[in-house]
DNA sequence: ACTGTAACGCACAGTACTTGGCATTAAGTC
DNA sequence: GACTTAATGCCAAGTACTGTGCGTTACAGT
């Protein structure tokens, strides 16, 4: 998935629909058995795929497992922009929300957690870019950071440690202390 | 270190010993190559230790990192307590992130944050009855989810997912705006 | 000290994961 | 449609992890 120049990738036909079929296994057992319960064999046989091509793709199963989280929100789906700041990034936060409410994706986000810490191993940071760009757009109210720390954190905090309580995050009332800082 | 009923435990002496180095080795793993990288052979012999004495003490390498990293903060340590509440907390928010600075520390609790999500099965709890405590001396200012959602949250986030990001988490102002709310 | 037994070390068997060579299939290009 | 070769499937060997039975050690209580 990362970008690499080189001999010409084949992304099409069979590759694909061996790709669709692993990440398919992978969504399954992570929502069964967490992201450390996975191996290798148990997604090349539940995928039907040969297990050497899960080994010369990814190499072990952290590897996978981070980079079928990194890309699950689809970073080119576009971000609400209807010009109300404040609508938008509630509606924005309310999109994490419902994302990270499905069990699937709350569990490939705690593998990405697992997997973090390390340079390159982080499938947060397109949601930081976006919180970024909410930034810009209010000029110096609020940074990206402050998003961050008051919007999405609580947000992935719920949905690691505390995912019963996920739809309880008060989103209106994040954005309204991010808004209205008197700072 | 669970407490359980039944036959009476053997604390010290040998038992004491092997429980140490089995905690220093896999601190020194952990660190090393990060939760996922840790087999109980690897632990066992880097602790001196037999590998039956870790499977019948935890069963898997996910139970044991999960407890070694829930106890990690001796829950028993006392809190701030000096009757300026907004001091104490932003002590006590300070003490979270000396603790989590410390890379194994922050590498601990990605492995929690990996096995969470099942009940019985959070490295943080201890955490958050300490939030709830705070939140009790507070009156009705704030509970204990707004402690989370608004020091905690911020500081486990970037633990986890930004550890060098760490040290400029602004303790002051999460604590001033979660004192100092007109809600 | 003496006793009961929890906890440990050792050894072995069973199971599962990992890796690479080789043949086959089919995506991408002209 | 023909060609190049990336990607996959198959297989087999090597390695590592998992789990248990049994004897030994030594903690805890008397």
């Amino acid at each position: 998935m990362v970008a690499e120049s080189g001999p010409r990738r084949r992304t099409g036909g069979r590759s694909a629909v061996v790709l669709t079929s692993i990440r398919k296994a992978v969504e399954e057992l992570i929502t069964e058995g967490g992201s450390e319960a996975i191996t290798i064999p148990m997604v090349a046989e539940r995928a039907g795929v040969n297990h050497s091509s899960i080994y010369r793709r990814w190499g072990d199963a952290r590897t996978m497992i981070n980079d079928l989280a990194t890309y699950r929100l689809d970073p080119e789906r576009g971000l609400p922009d209807t010009g109300d700041l404040r609508a938008d990034l509630t509606a924005w936060a309310q999109e994490l929300i419902g994302h990270y409410s499905i069990p699937v994706n709350a569990a490939l986000l705690r593998g990405g957690a697992a997997a973090a810490g390390e340079r390159e191993s982080d499938c947060l940071r397109d949601r930081r870019a976006e919180a970024a760009g909410f930034a810009a757009r209010s000029g110096s109210t609020f940074s990206g950071d402050d998003v961050i720390d008051r919007v999405v954190a609580p947000i992935i905090y719920r949905a690691v440690f505390l995912p019963w309580t996920l739809t309880e995050a008060d989103v209106h009332t994040y954005v309204d202390e991010l808004c209205d800082r008197s700072a």
